[in-house]
DNA sequence: TGTACATCAGTGAACGCGCGTTCACTGATGTAC
DNA sequence: TGTACATCAGTGAACGCGCGTTCACTGATGTAC
């Protein structure tokens, strides 16, 4: 079906996008520069033109394989610790971001932090940012009580964002929706905290292990949504 | 004492330093330039060579005072809630913080983000990131028993990260020293969380007040710790 | 109070560099008959 | 199987821009006697 110019386009483009992850390794998204990806390849700058329209078109196409990478590492662990505990279920997965997080710390700062600042991430990123949480949402609809997230809940039953509720809905089928998506936005918060501290450096000296303090963390947010 | 001259370069120091965070507002840390600076004064580009050995010498200066800015602010609020409980400092501490950060998110990025991919932060800066916490330190050291952060505790006991000893002592005198660095650093974390990511914009469209969730964060923090 | 000298803020030219992007083109690869 | 044509990857030159930094200098401000 594909041709073997499309399939040579395509290898390309891997190509540069391979290239460009060096780049953002080597000096971060502000570092990231067509013409010394077009050097690396041993090709004229023009050249990429032929495969993306601008540096903005590659950035978003990174960002979109970088939450689709991670959530394809998060959907793996999902599926192996699929019988346990949500509680459990809860350490595997915040375990498996952290690690994907560190293994991968140039995506990981395309995603989390703000890429650059005259880029504007369009649209269609919202969804496979989505993707990265999607394996949590079924556990965070597990549990009993959760009567200090109330007043988060009330937000998020009031507000309606878009797409959101089939979001939940399509993860976690029967869960109560405000609850969850409470519990995203506390969860990514929790885990944010953390992860991000750690790749940037900034625990360095501190004398703890950042995989302790996420345990932390993850036990102590378990027993506030009151998880199995 | 000081000479006309002095009083002359220290006003000129202070005009480089506003119009630089203007433009890092406007632009992040990567627009950041000398020579639009010196443009934005009226004044050719070399001239500043007379103020600032470089780019990173003045960078070095704005994260010092971003630091020593964050710290004041946080020292009034102390201040004012002196006689509180450890609980509602704790309330009015994060809450001041996040304040700060909101109002002044340009200098907000440059202490919590990579700032730039070359550049390298001195070490004399250690000190002056410790002074935004200090404020905190005697809040972590009250309270009962925290039996979940016991391995935290474990391993701050057995590091010594330079200097943070006498930190402690200076700032929480009598307090238990792991106890507090174990609590400094899970505080880091959650505020960092919560915080960074309604600067950066994360939570636009997720439809809760990020105020709330700090509120049911440091609420289970203090729980966490046992304070009263 | 006046003069000689030192200090030093600021200038303009220059260096070498890299950036994203456009444009008209060449030449190889693939397609249709 | 061979020929005519279309597609399209890649080139080299060019545009206009901005960057950090150095250097030898001018001219105003301050200091010492």
């Amino acid at each position: 079906m594909t041709t073997p110019r499309q399939r040579y386009r395509d290898q390309v483009r891997t190509e540069i996008k391979e290239a460009a992850l060096g780049q953002i390794r080597a000096g971060g998204v502000a570092g990231l520069s067509l013409n010394a990806i077009a050097k690396q390849l041993g090709v004229s700058g023009p050249a990429l033109y032929k495969y993306y329209r601008n540096r903005d078109d590659l950035l978003t196409e990174l960002i979109i394989e970088g939450y689709d990478h991670a959530a394809h590492h998060l959907a793996e662990t999902a599926a192996a610790v699929e019988t346990q505990t949500p509680r459990a279920r809860l350490h595997a997965l915040a375990t498996a971001y952290r690690t994907w997080s560190l293994e991968n710390p140039h995506r990981f700062q395309l995603l989390a932090g703000t890429p650059s600042p005259t880029y504007q991430a369009p649209p269609e990123t919202v969804d496979h940012a989505r993707g990265v949480f999607s394996r949590f949402l079924p556990i965070l609809g597990a549990g009993g009580d959760w009567p200090a997230g109330a007043t988060l809940q009330e937000q998020m039953r009031a507000a309606d964002s878009p797409g959101a509720v089939d979001w939940v809905e399509r993860n976690a089928p029967g869960a109560d929706v405000p609850r969850v998506l409470a519990g995203q936005v506390a969860l990514w918060s929790r885990l944010h905290g953390v992860i991000s501290l750690e790749v940037q450096g900034a625990f360095a000296g501190m004398g703890h292990d950042p995989a302790t303090l996420l345990t932390l963390e993850m036990d102590t947010f378990a027993d506030m949504l009151g998880l199995p």
